[in-house]
DNA sequence: GTAAATAATAGAAAATTTTCTACACCTTAT
DNA sequence: ATAAGGTGTAGAAAATTTTCTATTATTTAC
């Protein structure tokens, strides 16, 4: 009989993890906590064989737990959850010696296939974030994208976070505005993004 | 025999919320949808009692399905879900017709009672909610600078940061692009803003 | 019950940004 | 040494956004 703990905040997210797991494992033992403390209090009593850890917990500090688990009791699973496909956190994660991870959003299939994999000593990632990592390392470049941008760009990257709109910068610069807008169009290609807000967040992300 | 909509992007979330649903309503018939545009798909299809609805998702504008939900299908019950307890969101959604307004941070037990209370037709709005609302109005506060908005400002702001450009905007809302111009320029007059950044600083201020 | 303020809407013109293409100048690798 | 690729630069055209002005409801205030 496998031993499941659900480690999340959210009672409906519990709740729709517990249903899924008891529909493919029938006679599993599922277990809940809704933070940290009250995750490792489970696992001193019970001994488990998966562990799903949601990453964004308010008063929890979900790497840390990561960490503590895969010191304190390596044989446990550890898939982790979290809302967006973020491979900043994946990475950092599977480091700290978890097993898989997933989205919330992923499909069904998907979870189950994750859940299945992991509790098989397997390990786990989707395919989109693999393929991001792999197409990362594979540049040969640390994970930070902004790596990508000539100086120049870069240099139009502080302007534009700084609020400044094209012509502004334009004017800065002395440069025409549509040179402007082609280090703009070009740096945001090279980012991966449509529009200010993506970039205020990767800028976020990766703490620029 | 109850008929149930729950609108949420996360199939996780939604899992648990029908299998919660289930336990209290033995013989209801629960139906699913991850965006806005299988949400109304589904409204046509059937009449509903109880319409759950998650307010951040992606690509759905949610403020604009409550307002669809309200005028095309007055008779159907919203109780709207959100993951933080916010007050600024709350109060916009229960002008806009929602019964109930409940974070998913909150007990099991609560969000049963909320769930029981809208499909009476009573409204609900949890406790702590309801003392911040009292709160302000109290104070008679302009405090958070979002409250200065008129309805249709608000919402062009949600759809600004969600990452839509004024064209998007219009087309969304179906109106020309002039008349979005002119709310985003008066709504960033009265929010004392010049540009996409400044009110993305805002919106984290003020936890929007 | 009427006047005044607020809200939602656009047409047209002006301003700005974006896109497309292109060119010269460096590196760098074959 | 030459081709290939990245970088910084723009002109011109296209697309988008902003501004200005104005109309029509709707609400609010007195």
């Amino acid at each position: 009989m496998k031993k499941f703990l659900i480690v999340d905040d959210h009672v409906i997210v519990r709740s729709g993890i517990k249903f899924l797991l008891a529909e493919i494992y029938q006679h599993a033992e599922i277990h809940e906590a809704s933070d940290g403390e009250s995750a490792t209090q489970k696992l001193k009593e019970h001994q488990f064989d998966l562990i799903m850890l949601d990453i964004q917990m308010p008063k929890t500090d979900s790497f840390g737990l990561m960490e503590y688990i895969h010191i304190k009791y390596p044989q446990a699973r550890v898939l982790v959850f979290s809302v967006s496909a973020e491979n900043t956190y994946a990475r950092r994660f599977m480091k700290a010696g978890a097993y898989g991870f997933v989205s919330k959003e992923a499909p069904l299939e998907e979870i189950i296939k994750a859940i299945n994999l992991v509790l098989n000593d397997r390990k786990y990632i989707s395919e989109s974030l693999a393929y991001k990592i792999a197409e990362d390392s594979f540049a040969g470049r640390s994970d930070n994208p902004f790596n990508k941008l000539s100086p120049r760009e870069f240099e139009i990257v502080s302007l534009l976070l700084n609020g400044q709109t094209v012509s502004d910068i334009s004017q800065s610069l002395n440069i025409q505005t549509s040179t402007v807008g082609t280090h703009k169009a070009r740096l945001f290609e090279k980012l991966s993004i449509t529009n200010i807000l993506g970039l205020k967040e990767l800028a976020t992300a990766y703490k620029l």
